[in-house]
DNA sequence: TTGTAAGCGTTATCAC
DNA sequence: GTGATAACGCTTACAA
């Protein structure tokens, strides 16, 4: 590895001076000055050199790095993409660098767990998914850390990002109203008194909320307590019979795309034309119609802009020290049909010319 | 944070003798020595020591930091999630961190463009994602550097790490005979003699060498030349066209879940009833039945294999300093019909005691 | 603007 | 088994 020391050598001057002028703290005000400082960064560059971050750490007391932890179980550790790539942008910009952990849920249960990320001190900050399928008591585990966390999609009074679900079911409402439509149902996951998650109650309460205000009566299916482990299967089943409670909507409005489909599904068992007969509109975190080609329109859920906020308040937390931060919900903005996917014609791409970069021959 | 220094102060030792206990180094065969560093570690325990990873970095001339770095652009940065699961088990087994860095392809059309991964020293290796819908230009890129690189979903002779299409195109052909069915069509994304990805020609070529080698018919449906931004567009009206193609096929292996949800919707647009009438199976990461609820088998797609042994191999390099390994075929092993997704009952999780773990009150 | 030197937290070496 | 001490690569007073 290149180090500052050999750059020094070579321009027969000190490692403090190489290190301020690749920093910029000089001036370079005086030609002579300006070309010494100039040959000093040629030599960089031929050298291939980069700055060691370990050592940077050392003396700044912080590690320029953040974990993005996700905490669920094998097939559960699910999180949204969008939301990776909000939080990997948003740290770039602030120079930070992103460490993924998935920590299965099912460790906590011996008491003397520890996470690698925990372990060692190698972060100056958390961001945590915690899965909707469990429990919170994890929350103080973390919360309780030296080490600042902001959690994502979940919603407590601070330190936590969160789409804005009763906004979003007014949102989506709202949309399938201007479309003219007076019959809309809503066809949730759960019993109407059961929730799986906030965002199923609040996506509820927005559309029940958005309905009465616009004097129409709303439609819904309860299907009573479905047990946990029960949640994914017979779905189709259920879609039937939802179908059948909806009557002669003309609008559904449906808590996620494992909704939406199973309602495809039962539509077109009976006939039912989609989306002439029917308009079904869905919250989704990609637009449900080009992932899958079924005709369903998607309420896309602000998943990106979560992770962009949640990084953007990590970032806070570690440049102020400040911890109380309150909560962010964050609004929804797009109702999509189709994403524009766009594929690079066949060669667009330059390859980078040799030499172009700090990295040099080896 | 805490130190090994305040550690010592405590314990009334030298650092040295804090950091030998703390990392094994002592036989502790005699009582009073194995009282001794008992206490030094309850101390550490109490203060919530954790070592510093980049003061331990220095030493080490090693970083214990692995990137995953996803090639794309914006809306195709994507990656196959299980492929993130494996990378990440088995680096941790190898008590070795991840970053996550996406890199929008584009911006290598600046020429002077250098992802913050590599304008400083962080990692001791990369594993690259290289979307398929770019060129392989940046290969060079990554290879010229003095970061090791290993390939994952790429296919050159070193340091890649791909499925085995051609048995995977095997493999399900065979499961697709056993089942009885003769007339076995095969679902193409592109024209027959086109092929967007390796894995699309391979796992076609598997196909073919299946249905000869048990004296079967292969049934293909030749779409010509799709040029690339057209190829998730119309995406139904050539699901209609194959069906047609098809005849009187009673199953279709098809090359990725984009085919046949199409598929499924020309299907049941015609009447036909799946899987009574027609048996369609199709490549994928995860089981395409429970994450739609469509009635698909899915060939499962190695791809968290794949991420297991490109950690295995960056690993190596690593230890080793071996530059030259190898690529490795990851052989197909399931076929699913549905996932068991096991959502938790609704409170298995202890919370986890205070004082369980190093950390400790700020 | 420069060189010198101290120091960040840890580990390894070497006498004791 | 222990305690000094040096070293890892870098930044930053401080004095020149």
């Amino acid at each position: 590895m290149v180090t500052i020391e050999e750059i020094a050598k070579q321009a027969g001057v000190s490692a403090g001076t190489v290190s301020r002028v690749l920093n910029g703290k000089n001036k370079e005000d005086r030609p002579a000055i300006a070309r010494r400082c100039a040959r000093i960064r040629e030599i960089a560059q031929t050298l291939g050199y980069r700055p060691n971050v370990a050592a940077r750490s050392m003396l700044r007391g912080r590690f320029g790095l953040v974990a993005f932890v996700t905490c669920g179980t094998i097939g559960l550790d699910w999180f949204p993409h969008p939301m990776l790539h909000g939080i990997h942008g948003a740290l770039e910009s602030a120079d930070t660098r992103l460490t993924v952990n998935e920590i299965a849920a099912e460790k906590f249960e011996d008491e003397h767990f520890v996470p690698l990320l925990l372990r060692e001190s190698t972060v100056d900050g958390m961001i945590i998914h915690l899965n909707p399928a469990f429990s919170d008591r994890i929350v103080p585990f973390f919360e309780g850390d030296r080490v600042p966390c902001a959690w994502v999609n979940a919603k407590r009074p601070l330190r936590c990002i969160y789409p804005d679900d009763f906004a979003g079911g007014v949102f989506a409402t709202r949309d399938l109203i201007a479309r003219g439509h007076k019959k809309i149902a809503f066809f949730n996951r759960t019993g109407l008194n059961e929730s799986w998650h906030f965002s199923e109650s609040d996506r509820l309460a927005g559309y029940r909320h958005a309905m009465e205000q616009a004097g129409l009566e709303p439609i819904l299916y309860d299907q009573g307590k479905v047990p946990r482990h029960e949640l994914f299967k017979q779905v189709v089943d259920r879609a039937r019979r939802a179908l059948t409670a909806f009557g002669d909507a003309t609008a559904v409005l449906c808590y996620e795309m494992e909704e939406a489909i199973p309602l495809w599904v039962a539509c077109s068992e009976r006939g039912i034309k989609l989306p002439a007969d029917l308009d079904i509109l869905a919250f989704h975190e990609t637009p449900i119609e080009s992932e899958t080609a079924i005709p369903v329109r998607t309420v896309i859920v602000p998943f990106k802009q979560v992770g962009i906020e949640a990084a953007n308040m990590m970032n806070q937390m570690i440049e102020t020290g400040q911890r109380e931060l309150p909560s962010i919900a964050v609004p929804y903005a797009e109702i999509e049909t189709d994403r524009p996917i766009t594929l690079l014609p066949d060669a667009v791409l330059q390859s980078a010319p040799a030499g172009s970069r700090a990295g040099a021959p080896s």
